[in-house]
DNA sequence: CCGTAAATAGTCAGTTTTGACTAATCAGTA
DNA sequence: TACTGATTAGTCAAAACTGACTATTTACGG
């Protein structure tokens, strides 16, 4: 339920057509979770079928008409519940990178640590992209922070790793 | 591919069936990836049909006979390209409780705060967990220490949100 | 040695997700 | 203004995933 407490929370401050919302999502909430196109559409159209949102074709200027979505009561209410749901419990993160290190001993070491000096990399530019993300509006700003916490711990192990092959 | 890196790497100490690959990752390897029966199945045949791996109906004393997968020289070749993918680079993390977080200033802070709270504990309980996680075979040990760094640091972060909102 | 619960092994129908496409409009430029 | 590439908006068939189920075997108390 979480991509769905993203989108109604999106929709609480305007309503926004399918687009806008997947291009926001993309972009500015990348770190939170992964909205393809269809998949977007495709839980827009199941909560407005649930009457959380409704759906209305919308015309501007000359432009094609596009689906516009709008927050209704009933989806407030399930976004209050959603909201305290998702804070309240600790949802497990899972680290497709650690399948990679279950099996490092099947290689020499000299190779894996080339391999994972790579990685390393891959996370110390991360961190300096994030570093450099704009400040965000209210909280949103915390998805950031966290982001940052997260991969300075990610470089501080892999350094460890690193230090460990090394010896 | 993440998976199927997993599933051949488990294959390659010694030919396993379906559902004691199953059992052996939501046990031990929880904390990579998330592997439900029917899609350990589904990914299994599907391998087959690559050629990466056999699949072979064994009979052991009275038992119904048991689908019993193999690792081939070719599933032997892609477990070494994958293993080499997944070790050079960065996987990204999402983290599906940030969407909470974002939102966090629709509630008032004491709310928040005790939600949050909540959580924390969540945390904390899953690392005393970690820590008491007996010791694993070779690199797969990694996996363990990664999962308390990281737990480490989130439980560190929840503080320190909790710390803002009682200001 | 019977009944019941737990463990073992796998299936199936339905849901969810996605890569790859279409198609219109806009922006720049030659 | 005609052409080109980028942006906007959305669709579709196919792939991936899962909840809920079946069925057999083993463990074990009474």
């Amino acid at each position: 339920m979480e991509r769905e407490l993203l989108l109604l929370g999106l929709l609480r401050h305007h309503k926004m057509h399918g687009y806008e919302l997947h291009e926001f999502i993309n972009r500015d909430l990348a770190s939170c979770t992964d909205l393809k196109k269809p998949t977007a559409y495709y839980l827009l159209d199941k909560m407005a079928a649930k009457g959380w949102i409704t759906e209305t074709e919308e015309q501007e200027g000359s432009r094609p008409p596009r689906r516009v979505y709008q927050l209704t009561a009933e989806g407030e209410v399930v976004f209050q519940q959603l909201l305290r749901e998702n804070l309240a419990v600790y949802h497990q993160a899972r680290f497709a990178g650690d399948i990679g290190l279950a099996f490092l001993d099947v290689l020499d070491p000299e190779e894996a640590q080339s391999l994972l000096q790579n990685r390393r990399d891959a996370v110390a530019h991360e961190l300096t992209l994030a570093h450099q993300t704009p400040a965000h509006r209210g909280t949103l700003q915390l998805v950031v922070e966290h982001q940052v916490r997260h991969l300075t711990a990610e470089l501080g192990w892999l350094n460890e790793v690193l230090q460990r092959l090394s010896r």
